[in-house]
DNA sequence: CATGAATGAGTTTTCATTCAT
DNA sequence: GATGAATGAAAACTCATTCAT
């Protein structure tokens, strides 16, 4: 392994002790020695692999953002002969993003908190509204399949974006499952795409 | 003005300061000290009248919950003869919420930060329960008015409420103008109480 | 009543209050508010009716001397015809005073902390000088019945007050009816006056 | 050196700060920044060697308690052939005591001290205990060898510990050369190891 | 006399960051 | 690269005391 993948693996490992760090406490009362704990490294290693303590917290949405590129991309690319299978298919997505993402009670809690920090913070901003930016294109390309107006797929991906986001924050005190049952899903998404 | 008066009217005075340093910083980084600049009172004071600094967060956070009770109080308890009218009048309503209350840079910015500190935070994560309870128990008042079924009333007050805190959200870093131009918001609006 | 009484019925009260709160926390963790509290006075009053905080303190120690001063009068000043009965009062009286002064719980609790505040402290250390020159005093009014040499006298009632003094320390965590049961006191006594 | 104790030194040296700062002035008015500035280290440090303020304290506490162990041990382990010598090896032994440990009035100011604050504090109680215990049991050592009955042994043994004690405490404001004078020391010894 | 609001000095503790080894 | 000792700034909270009403 070359000396630039060592490091790579470092800046990583500290960046998934972070992780782990950030689902118990909230990163202003996550201490440099916490991480560097967790990571099993030395405290003042960390500064040698990063700046500070906040570029760390930059590094690590970054490092979390290619995950959720991921999933969304593998998720919109599949093709479906039917159009209706399309849709099917499409709402079948949704809910599983619904579950699976907005719900996941871990990214909930570590995002709600970097988006209140991100709000002081110029870098981390920018790097949020790529990831969103991102992530409603790829949405984008999910609807275009059975949506031909650019206008209403962005209407639609736009709004779906917003109710997952919504949703995610409302979990964090309403119960989960409630919520599930009281959303008629589907009514939802194909209201949204209808004209 | 009665003593009791007085010493509620320090109390708003010091919660209004608390406010205007929130638009500024955030919470953990605004100091006991910059809240009592801010209210041109003496920092030892804030302890006279408050348990310490959560406790003004929390009282704050009760005290403009009963500013977004009357509005959507008064909002949704207006009658309106014909049915038509009802649900015009409702539409106009949801999307002045979407510009005035979601849209509200202040409020976006100080909230997104309480429910990042409401995570690790019991009596906090107990007062948003409520304030979003009560919100859309009164939203579901307005939507009474012109659908019938319980079900879909509950369906639709959620859905909506997630929209707005999502969009609240994003209007971080999207352009608002640009999200309400995106959305036609009476389509997404008719498509939810449809059955 | 008179107006210099009253003054000196709400000084008592204030005092009063202190050892109440002594029993429970230490004097330099017991507030101007804990004693006015339990006094059932404004906190500012304490201010009106003493110089400051230790200044209450002092008035209490002499306050209590006073009280510890009518106990030994009355303990030393009986007479007996017969010096055998003189020795046997004496010696009963001795061991009353271990387990009703040395061994009282919330004196001992009181004053091993005023030993600490009056190293500290002339105008405390000098009270409490006084009060124990006056119980040695007092004291040998009870020996010199039965012993005639004036150094064996002073010998005595020395070596009696060092010893229940140390019994009241030790008596903080040594279990008291175990220390008396160990103790043979008459034995001790008889030792003392025996030349 | 090894690195440990290069800890411990550094330990060492901040209990040995808290020495000398409480010669001057009570714990709770000697700051961690006296005792670091006596110790010429920064303040922030001492929280790096110990968990706080009382957590220094109670290691300062420990760490004399040893040396007055090592002196106890010294001085009743010696063997002599003579019993006639072994009292008049003990009796001098004790006039030591009185005059190099009761009456140090360094040790006097910071134990009466400790002892008002090991009322409120378990832990603290707790080595007062060990170490008076402990002390108990080598002067013990030193009675059996002239004394047989362990019920008297026991009782002399406390009874001098409380003898000390008291005279310590007096020690604070009544003249310790003056006190010597009044006690025939010997007297007393004899007294309580008589049958 | 009595009240309670107001002041401000003081103290412990936390922690990111630096740096010598 | 790795370690852990050292620094120093910052911050919450306490409380005796003062004082206007």
């Amino acid at each position: 392994m070359s000396r630039k993948s060592a490091r790579e693996d470092r800046r990583i490992q500290i960046m998934e002790a972070l992780h782990d760090c950030l689902i118990k406490k909230p990163f202003h009362r996550t201490t440099i020695k916490d991480i560097a704990d967790r990571a099993g490294v030395n405290h003042g290693l960390l500064h040698y692999y990063f700046e500070n303590k906040e570029d760390i917290l930059i590094n690590y949405v970054e490092f979390t953002a290619n995950k959720f590129d991921l999933i969304f991309d593998e998720l919109f690319s599949e093709e479906f002969e039917d159009p209706q299978e399309e849709i099917k298919n499409f709402e079948e997505k949704c809910l599983w993003i619904l579950n699976q993402v907005s719900f996941n009670q871990e990214y909930t809690r570590i995002y709600t908190e970097i988006w209140a920090i991100a709000l002081y913070n110029e870098k981390l901003k920018e790097k949020l509204k790529e990831i969103y930016t991102k992530s409603r294109e790829q949405l984008a390309k999910g609807v275009k399949k059975f949506v031909h107006s650019p206008a209403m797929v962005d209407r639609i991906s736009l709004t779906l974006m917003a109710f997952w986001e919504g949703m995610s924050v409302m979990s964090i005190f309403f119960d989960k499952q409630d919520m599930v049952d009281k959303i008629e899903y589907q009514g939802i998404l194909k209201a949204l795409y209808t004209p």
